[in-house]
DNA sequence: AATGAATGAGGATTCATTCAT
DNA sequence: AATGAATGAATCCTCATTCAT
């Protein structure tokens, strides 16, 4: 697997990776047939199955990597900062890192609802999440603890709505097509407007 | 249309129509096949044809319905009260409502984003989604005018947030199977939440 | 059976009947279904299946009653006169009549070749063809005998040129649009030919 | 399509073609399923669709053949000789070619009329049959310019009944089984026939 | 590393037909 | 005389997958 973390060479397999991913992102995994895959990278089916056991396993390693994407975004945007809210607004930047830079595989992170998917898969999608959101939680009870939250404040309210902000706007961006959403101006607003009202230390 | 809307009678349209609804929702539209419905209502496939041109119809005459129910709720739910922060809350207990009520309505109203179906359905439920978005602008517009809100209140975010810490938590409910997220205490909460924050009136 | 030979009346039986015969000879039986018919007629599928057993009986029905036109014009085309020539030239008429009158029915009647259908009705077809042969056949030897043909004439080939050739005109007609070869000038010319080629008689 | 043109061979794809030939022609394009020709020749339904797009294109592929034979043997018959009469008869000798050694595709070839087909390949087979009619219709005149025929002779009539009477020759072998009527001795009375009849050369 | 040829299972849809009313 | 509702069987076609090469 570590294998395709590298996606710029074309050889075959990373070729069919790629298609795949932009594939079962921008038309759903069942409308999109082996035949349609293998047709457009231009090899026969065999070929596919070479690489991958089947179509299933395909989509697993799609989803493997797309997690490893968030994973690396997510360290790389958060760990030369300590302060509570560079770190935060850190979360912010890897999100649009990861919707500029890999749109397909965006989609398919947030596919998680919907995939209707083996359940392995479905559950190793809703553990990565779960281990997000927990994370949030746990870095704002430490941002709380720290007094840069107010003692009172519900933190699990906090997250879903930081979240689910998040995600809202990557919604209009990938699917509405509101590219404006995504720009570094306007998640800076964004994160100025969470400053000003739920990050808002009371005195 | 019309006759769909009450679904209490046991006759074999509706029971189809509950059922597809039901599989759609849980399964995916694509994993679902007609076979799989009729068994489970009980008919053979022609029956399922008597009453529906094909597999795109049903599922067309499902999201139909869907947007009606939303629209009424809505309706039912803001139309007694005139307060600004009374309506604001009432949307949201209009949520509330259609997830508790209508449970697989709901997860086909979500669906949205990744159906990757006929581009009318996909167009019909984006429109239906703008639509409500830019209403909720609009009520937020007045409010600002009223002076509920500060007047450089970023309004297009405060929407984004409101949109999506609500569906944040629909997907908590739906599919992470998180019951506690919509309960009237968990939104009386929220509410809380947003007056203390995002909807503070500053002096 | 009878009371279907009167076409004019408007009675639902007529109207499947003549829709059906519409519809057999533009598209085919086999590529129109039953509901096409009750569709195009106006009645439910129950009403049609009330008057005619099945939709073979229905064909069934429809040739019989071709067989019956044709029986019809053969004898109102040549019962009124003794002459050779005369008689033969009625026979040219009656063909004429059939396919300008009764365009459908001439269509279902030449369909014999390629209906592929139940052994009954083809054999009744070809029972049918086969009389018009032996019949001509036999009223070319009396000719023969009555010196109008020569001696040494080959009746059979004879038979074949004038029937073939008719029908040679009536495909001209009927598949290609071709509406100068069933003009009166254009038979009296065939006629003509006729007579001057393989109706001459040699001295 | 020159691949196919050999048939000699029984590699599947051939097997497949001449099963579907023998099928059409005798119970009719629309009574035969894919299952029926895929279990007449032994393989999965999907075999039968790697080699042909679908049944229509079948059809095609055997109308294309078809027409392939038709030519090749037209010119076979016909290019070794200048003298109007035996071009002529070369044309006769090719129908008897064709017929005899070909009979599901002659049946094919005849479909014509009543396939009920798709526009393009009834139009494909009407402008074929328009083009044979047109060429004999010119070699007709140039016969009358060499003074092979009469000059007030009406050459349309003349190629109308050699074309039908080839036709019905045709018809009585295939349809009604009568196997004299493609004889050598038969075909020669045939052409003597029209020498002496519509052939003649008046003084 | 790659392919041509093949398959079993299943997809959506339509057919002619019937029953109770 | 006519219908709404239902059905079993069949249709064409596509799917993911594999085997021998």
């Amino acid at each position: 697997m570590e294998a395709k973390i590298n996606l710029t060479n074309g050889d075959t397999k990373t070729r069919i990776f790629k298609t795949a991913a932009e594939l079962f992102a921008t038309q759903g995994y069942d409308r999109v047939s082996i035949r349609q895959i293998c047709e457009k990278v231009g090899v026969g089916k065999p070929t596919l199955y070479y690489y991958f056991k089947d179509k299933e396993s395909l989509l697993n390693e799609l989803i493997d990597y797309t997690l490893h994407i968030s994973r690396e975004l997510m360290a790389k945007h958060t760990e030369n900062s300590t302060d509570f809210h560079d770190r935060l607004f850190g979360m912010v930047k890897a999100h649009q890192e990861f919707v500029l830079n890999y749109p397909y595989f965006m989609r398919l992170f947030r596919m998680n609802d919907f995939m209707f998917l083996p359940i392995k898969i479905r559950e190793q999608m809703i553990n990565y999440g779960n281990g997000m959101f927990i994370r949030l939680l746990e870095f704002l009870e430490e941002g709380q603890q720290q007094e840069y939250l107010n003692k009172n404040m519900d933190l699990t309210l906090m997250a879903n709505t930081m979240i689910g902000t998040l995600n809202q706007l990557l919604h209009r961006y990938l699917f509405l097509n509101d590219k404006t959403v995504m720009t570094d101006t306007n998640l800076e607003n964004l994160f100025e407007f969470w400053r000003s009202t739920i990050l808002k230390r009371e005195h």
